[in-house]
RNA sequence: GUGAGUGUAGCUCAACGGUUAGAGCACUGGACUGUGGAUCCAGUGGUUGGGGGUUCGAUUCCCCUCACUCACCCCA
């Protein structure tokens, strides 16, 4: 590139990024698994807007929460509202239950998407302006058993997908019943060992106490070992769930650590919280997390309708996960003259018909360079059509991987082809 | 938003402040005109992220800026 052709370059926003077909192969792979593992456990696709009112994120994830007050990418519109790139999807979706009245549809309702979300954050590992969620919402079920029924399905996912070394990290974070005395009872415990703390824990003090518990100096942590514990002021409802919640996670025989600090920071959050977290992987080390949010249609006017959910990052998921491009098989044509040129596009078609992937190049070529092409875009299969072809009616075809080569009729050749790919295909997935 | 580190060819990296900034890989072509992966040869590709300063001379030193990376913060 020259210089003013360099300067001219546009490029892409900070913070998000082109994903190109090899690293997309993989997206497409993890999607198919989470859609196939979502719609096992009842799970429909609910596809909402990407941009929304404002508001619908002021009153949902919460005003004073870090995502509303720095994170949102929000401006006005030529009809003057306020609108927002979705920084998360749950607002969205109990938006939606309540403008089609979905509450009417036999209960309970159990919903999924996939789609890209948007904060105004500094990149880093993991964490990117565009990223995206795979996202779970289940409606109308009070139940704790479907809290670790999510988390179940989590986990299968992440089996599915060849993640390890995931920690399951869970507690409750109460109900408006109980959680305000927690809060008092923290804030005077903070209060009181307020000169002991580093300045930066000093101001969570009012902000939000429950973060000193994450300050990593030693004396912050001291004093942190005073503070009560949620479980302590957690009402008989909330108290009874919690423990339901945690049976069921051991009849699935699921390992997972109480984390009695783990709040999340969105606001909408009551009893079960939990989150998904790796090791060796940085500061971003969370790859999902959800919980209940029993109160959330409610307080948008909606029906007395509980909620609980779970959303997973997709790039930390791929950053971690072991899974490998099975490489997509097609058939290279290598022709000779514009006669052979004219019976390959009718050879591809016939074949393509038959549902077989074809590449054709127009470029006129040696028959040996034909082949170094296809060896070097890793076709997997060769149809030789040139004037020895055309004269008998009958071509050829080769094997790339076995380097075997067949003679016959487009009909023999196409037979020859579907039966060697779905050989190869029960093969791997035997594997 | 705060702090630190790094920016040289598409990628991975060289070049003491001093000739025309090099190499490997990749790409294109040839040796090789009907059978790929190898080898050899040649070619394309840079005004060293951008701007300013110091200097006879800056990829190298200084400042600003942008991008990336990492950490804080927050979260997926």
């Amino acid at each position: 590139m020259s210089r003013e052709q360099k300067q001219q370059a546009i490029s892409s926003i900070k913070g998000t990024r082109d994903i190109l077909p090899e690293e997309a192969r993989l997206w497409q792979m993890v999607e198919e698994s989470a859609r196939k593992i979502f719609e096992l456990y009842g799970f429909r696709e609910l596809r909402a807007p990407i941009i929304e009112p404002t508001e619908l994120f002021e009153k949902g994830t919460g005003a004073s929460s870090d995502i509303v007050t720095k994170e949102m990418y929000t401006f006005t519109d030529k009809g003057g509202r306020s609108v927002t790139l979705r920084p998360e999807y749950t607002p969205s979706v109990v938006r939606a239950i309540i403008e089609h009245r979905l509450d009417l549809q036999p209960q309970p309702l159990r919903f999924y998407y996939i789609g890209p979300m948007f904060r105004y954050d500094r990149p880093q590992k993991g964490r990117y302006r565009q990223f995206h969620q795979l996202d779970v919402e289940v409606f109308g079920e009070k139940d704790p058993a479907v809290d670790a029924e999510i988390i179940e399905m989590a986990h299968r996912l992440l089996q599915a997908v060849g993640v390890e070394g995931v920690t399951i990290l869970v507690n409750s974070v109460g109900c408006p019943t109980c959680r305000p005395a927690y809060g008092q009872a923290l804030r005077e415990a903070a209060a009181r060992v307020k000169d002991r703390l580093c300045p930066d824990c000093q101001r969570k003090v009012e902000i939000n106490p429950l973060r000193i518990f994450d300050c990593k100096l030693e004396n912050c942590q001291a004093a942190a070992r005073t503070f009560p514990l949620i479980n302590d002021f957690l009402c008989e409802d909330c108290r009874e769930h919690f423990r339901q919640f945690l049976i069921y996670l051991d009849l699935y025989h699921l390992s997972y650590k109480i984390e009695p600090t783990l709040v999340r920071g969105l606001d909408y959050y009551t009893k079960t919280t939990f989150e998904l977290v790796v090791e060796n992987f940085g500061a971003q080390n969370a790859i999902g997390g959800g919980g209940r949010y029993d109160n959330m249609v409610k307080e948008f006017g909606g029906p007395d309708l509980c909620g609980t959910g779970l959303a997973i990052g997709l790039e930390r998921l791929l950053l971690v996960s072991k899974i490998e491009a099975i490489p997509q098989s097609y058939a290279y044509f290598a022709h000779r003259g514009e006669q052979a040129k004219q019976a390959s596009l009718l050879a591809a078609s016939y074949f393509r018909s038959c549902g077989i992937p074809c590449l054709l190049e127009f470029k006129e070529r040696s028959l040996k360079s034909h082949f170094s092409r296809a060896n070097k875009i890793a076709a997997t299969w060769v149809v030789i059509i040139g004037e020895d072809e055309l004269a008998a009616g009958e071509f050829q075809l080769k094997d790339m991987l076995r380097s075997k080569q067949y003679k016959g009729s487009l009909e023999q050749l196409a037979r020859i082809i579907i039966d060697k790919e779905s050989s190869r295909k029960s093969a791997l997935s035997k594997e």
